[in-house]
DNA sequence: TGAGAGCTTGTTGTATACAATTGAATGTTT
DNA sequence: AAACATTCAATTGTATACAACAAGCTCTCA
């Protein structure tokens, strides 16, 4: 995806992501346009991609809606993810070579740097790392369709925020199981490399719905 | 996706099919267009759809060729069946209501008279009441991004065309599974659904390698 | 008054023309 | 002759104009 579709995608991602377009709400092609400065065309082909990531609806002839989440919804999402992430992490045990295992300690590293720098650390680059460490774990795994299906399925706003809600302890918690994890990927433990993924996913959802009820 | 859009994804998903155009193959989106009898915009359309089936693969400013497929990805994507499909089933288990099983059996009982009315079976008979009650099962797992990744799996040519590599006796084991989850979901069993579907689909799999290799 | 046909308006879907990009072929220079 | 720059053809990416469609409104007629 190239310059004008990419700039329609991240506008209207950000739209969303900012609350500007809420859940339900109707996206007008032509709004859209005018709001991220390119023509239609690329537009309608950033929705698609959205519509991929379970970001927006699309329903023939009547356009695009921001999809509506319910928690049932993001419950499944997170059990979604918890089993093909368990998957990648198995592979990544049975697959990875030494610069995967180095790619892996350095994430770990650098959130501990981050987290520890301050009482309060700094989320966005919390993320960025987590995002690396977990992408890391599917290059491991060398599978480009469970990779690409598991990117759609991390990419909704929804998950992409579940980290604001972390307090300092989960943090430290998530970063001790990514820790355990890139030592039983070293080690080559596919089951133990699993169930360590699964128990780091759903926790994270546990963060989540504790904070959101 | 409407007329146009559609007519394309069916044309270009019939010639990959029928081997017209072969793993690794550059598809242009002029000949597409040509082919199918509408313009390119529609063809796009169609091939930004097969990119999220896994049929073809796209690269920015190169366009789209059909997905090669080796045994480890053929591998990678039954097993990713087994966990989603898995997941499936247990919730179908905690939530169908009547309706759900109704279908279930109707489509159990169809496939028994197709296996049983003749030596050679109608292969296509079996894979369209296959169709449906895999679709019976999702929609009673009332999860509706769970069944929108789940279709995108199922989709690609190398698993479409499974049963027809089955041979008589697959088949009645397969319906054979089919009747045991059907049962297992009405009673409510979750764990044992997953667990079926789980060896239906890993069978499934199994008769396939045997075949190709 | 109420039901329904037909217009009106706004939106999405499609076709086509044009711009941008790529990769290879060609030519130039050392 | 080899390496690099340049041009050229082919293909994809984008903009825009037009067609098709859906929903709501008005007007007509029972």
């Amino acid at each position: 995806m190239t310059k004008a579709a990419d700039k329609a995608y991240k506008t209207i991602g950000k739209l969303i992501l900012n609350g500007h377009f809420k859940p339900g709400d109707h996206l007008s092609e032509e709004d859209l346009s005018e709001a991220s400065g390119v023509s239609r065309t690329p537009v309608r082909d950033a929705l698609r991609r959205l519509e991929n990531e379970y970001f927006v609806v699309i329903r023939p002839n009547h356009g695009a809606q921001v999809a509506v989440w319910n928690a049932r919804d993001i419950e499944d999402l997170f059990e979604m993810r918890a089993r093909l992430e368990g998957m990648a992490a198995a592979r990544a045990a049975e697959r990875r070579d030494a610069s995967d295992l180095q790619k892996l300690a350095t994430c770990v590293e650098k959130i501990d740097v981050v987290i520890n720098s301050d009482e309060r650390p700094d989320v966005s680059q919390f993320l960025e790392y987590n995002r690396r460490f977990h992408h890391a774990v599917f290059d491991a795994a060398r599978s480009p369709r469970l990779k690409a299906i598991n990117l759609n399925l991390v990419a909704p706003a929804v998950v992409a925020r579940t980290a604001e809600f972390f307090t300092h302890a989960d943090l430290i918690r998530s970063n001790a199981h990514h820790r355990e994890l890139s030592d039983a990927i070293a080690a080559g433990e596919a089951q133990l490399s699993e169930t360590i993924m699964r128990t780091h996913i759903l926790a994270a959802a546990h963060s989540y719905k504790k904070f959101t009820k």
